[in-house]
DNA sequence: TGATATTTTTAGATTAATCTAAATAAAATA
DNA sequence: TATTTTATTTAGATTAATCTAAAAATATCA
């Protein structure tokens, strides 16, 4: 296995070539993992030598597929414990991002899969991140707030963004728990509610306020 | 807080110093602690330095309060984690130690404390060691097997030491779950049987194989 | 008690990860 | 394009944890 600090550098660079395509810079990943660009050169050529990364001279980085397996593998593992940490030991999904950091270089497979089924096998965090499954596949769609949503759009409720015991109850009663389908029939324009329709029966409509804190997968 | 490395001593010279109240040789870390006895007497002098241990040249360690304090902790952590990896992961009480010994170095008291809770508060570990409270007090009574225990001795079911579920849905059917009173009624010399009031009232005869896997606090 | 064996410590090296300061390469600009 | 600025790398040190080999202290026992 690879390093605490290794796995640091890895997850870094993924994270900062998350979208652009182009290869990430010295100082970028300096900035990110909070060192000096000196400290990440030398990284830098350990990871290559390990094959963990293509790296030119001056030329920036990116990973290899080795590479990119081992970074995906913590982000899952990341995730999956801000999951636990939020929906089985109460924390608040801002408070979670520091414990699951040192949480996630835990090593072990089993371990890991096993904490995945006891979640019920999530599709993203509580930010709503997606989580890679046991095999690495990203569900590439990040979670969107009800309230982005436009007229005519689908999606399930995959997540919330207030985890207080009234919000949750609320949404029970409104029928609106993880798993449900909704579609958007309409937008009202006078106070910005939104009118929508909760698997394919029951028409309703929920605040602003309310649909800021539903996230759901299109 | 202490480094990995620094725990991982600290938690060695506690247990080495458990039960004898002799100070604890360096020969003795080193094997505890998989090094050579050179590299203890390194990490001595620094320990000794951050005020942890007592430590004088040649006379052997013991800790201070500070180092019992910190130890006691490392030793809450490992076996709450135990009890969660057995309890919610589904994992057998052989298979937990190393993943544990990961665990236990992740540090948030808040985090301990509500796992804690969410365990529901268990006195003692999947192998019948006891679990210190969060202020670090151990109910220093190792759990016992009922097939250790002799006639008239009473004592409350509080652990297994086997995990399938046929067990423990055996044990449901006995009304032996965690919690329940026990008192020895007779000890049957012809096959190891065991007779036992259970909770004042029902008279039952258990196995020795079953008496072997019940854990009890006397 | 004195010689021998064992244990512990010291001295000096090594490895991983980091740093500062200086050198070099690449990019920006005048 | 030549010069300046910025980014990156190299060189050389530092810290934590470890090691081996040698020296010193303690323990054993004949």
């Amino acid at each position: 296995m690879h390093s605490f600090t290794e796995e640091n550098y890895l997850k870094a660079i993924y994270h900062l070539s998350e979208g652009n395509t182009m290869a990430v810079s010295t100082n970028q990943i300096a900035e990110m993992t909070s060192t000096k660009a000196a400290s990440v050169t030398d990284m830098l050529k350990k990871l290559a030598e390990k094959k963990l990364i293509n790296y030119i001279k001056y030329q920036g980085v990116t990973l290899t597929s080795t590479g990119i397996n081992a970074a995906v593998n913590i982000i899952r593992k990341h995730r999956l414990w801000e999951v636990f940490l939020v929906e089985k030991l109460g924390f608040k999904w801002d408070e979670v991002h520091d414990i699951a950091e040192e949480l996630e270089h835990i090593n072990s497979e089993t371990l890991i899969n096993r904490l995945d089924d006891f979640l019920g096998n999530p599709v993203a965090d509580p930010h709503g991140d997606p989580i890679p499954d046991r095999s690495g596949l990203i569900n590439h769609k990040k979670l969107v707030k009800i309230s982005d949503m436009q007229t005519g759009e689908s999606g399930t409720v995959s997540g919330v963004s207030e985890h207080s015991s009234v919000f949750l109850k609320l949404l029970e009663k409104l029928g609106l728990t993880l798993g449900t389908k909704i579609i958007i029939s309409e937008l009202i324009e006078f106070d910005g509610s939104i009118m929508l329709t909760i698997d394919q029966k029951t028409e309703r409509t929920i605040s602003r306020e309310v649909a800021k804190n539903i996230l759901v997968i299109l």
